[in-house]
DNA sequence: CAGGGAGTATGATGGGTGTCAAGCCGGGCG
DNA sequence: CGCCCGGCTTGACACCCATCATACTCCCTG
């Protein structure tokens, strides 16, 4: 009984929404987490499916999309260690129009929404995170959607890159790509051909070069600066 | 000083945020709301404004709207009464990146942030309605920018009409625009120029007729329903 | 190891729509 | 009352970008 226990315990320490509780505290929350493994392509839950859990990611990472009328996949978030989809369910009992579908292997912290109700209830501050992060993401939301329609691809791609973690290099800084560029193209609103025409302008025009799989190093920041919403 | 206490009353009562509370509480959270008026095209805050409130809309609605790097207007969302903003600052402390404008004359129910606080702890079902609030928004905002990415401006103008409340008359359904029609151009991710273009298409292929001052009767639903998204 | 599917790159092409420009109309303010 | 500004419409034009088609590479699987 020792290693699910200590594995509980990880999930609700990492993550934001549980920051701020005392060990004990803590240690009550884990005890109605259930831990979950994911494997990667596994689809969590489908579009119209009764999700009736909270699922706070652990390890791995999740890409919640859209499938319009015509099958084409549309990117809406991907989520990382710390991050939580099912809310909505839980808080509207609406059924999702989305799909989460798990991009590498990984596990889960699972909770009822009866149990998430009852934590809320007795823990404000759970509340509080909650908001926090549905605010965080409105915003990031709204700010994709003025980019769409005001800027155009190579703009978006530029902002893409340059928000994207960065390591300095030889050459200025690289960064690794955290999706496959279709993703990448439908998460920017556009297609993966478009997209794999600007980088190539990016890197025609110097300013970007790609080596390896996933690997971009940008040359010059201000020129991708320049290129992007500028601020 | 009955008055005052009155509209406070009206106020909290409409709104779905202290919805579900007993009559006392009301009146304790009434005593901490300032009223406060509002007249047509007045601005609430500007982007970069220390916002330290949270700002019930209780009369008159509000346009909230990004101004892009060019000076173009992105229209983001319009208050209703019972609709609230300022919770961002609220929650994260950011400074907010859009302004509020009044669309017409009004008046707000307005809260100090650390009132805010109290009452969400002291009340947590003011904290499940502002996150099914947010939540709904956030879901609203997701399909905005799936239908801006995948369907043309015809389709979402069709979703848009059929979208709003209408009333049975002569010749099918007829609705009210609630916004100038660059505004509702801007809401839909696109220009002026193309709205009134797709509009008069619509027209002139016997689905819709304009009227007066935005006044547009649906003829043919089915037909709409075709050209947006379906489902 | 060979087959096959998915992801990606590149080219050609057409269409939707943003942009610029001009004109119209209505309402608000002087 | 009449000016004038802003919203709206219509037209012409160009261009970005989605689409279709093809080909290449890599990884995974049988």
């Amino acid at each position: 009984m020792e290693l699910p226990l200590a594995q509980d315990d990880l999930c609700v320490a990492r993550v934001p929404l549980f920051r701020g509780l005392t060990r004990t505290e803590q240690e009550h929350v884990a005890a109605l987490a259930r831990p979950t493994r994911i494997t990667r392509g596994e689809a969590l839950y489908i579009p119209g499916a009764d999700v009736s859990q909270l699922m706070v990611v652990h390890t791995g990472r999740l890409k919640i999309s859209r499938v319009g009328v015509d099958g084409r996949e549309q990117v809406v978030r991907v989520l990382e260690p710390g991050d939580f989809v099912g809310e909505s369910a839980f808080l509207t009992g609406a059924r999702p129009d989305h799909q989460a579908v798990a991009l590498e292997d990984g596990s889960l912290c699972v909770f009822r929404h009866g149990d998430v109700a009852a934590l809320v209830r007795e823990h404000p501050s759970i509340g509080l995170h909650m908001l926090q992060e549905l605010s965080r993401r409105l915003e990031e939301t709204e700010a994709r959607l003025a980019s769409v329609v005001s800027l155009d691809v190579s703009a978006r791609l530029a902002d893409y890159l340059l928000g994207l973690p960065a390591r300095r290099s030889a050459d200025g800084l690289t960064v690794r790509l955290p999706l496959a560029k279709k993703d990448i193209a439908s998460l920017l609103g556009t297609t993966p051909e478009s997209l794999s025409r600007q980088l190539r302008r990016l890197a025609e025009a110097g300013l970007v070069s790609e080596h390896g799989p996933g690997l971009v190093t940008i040359a010059d920041v201000d020129g991708l600066l320049a290129l992007s919403g500028d601020d």
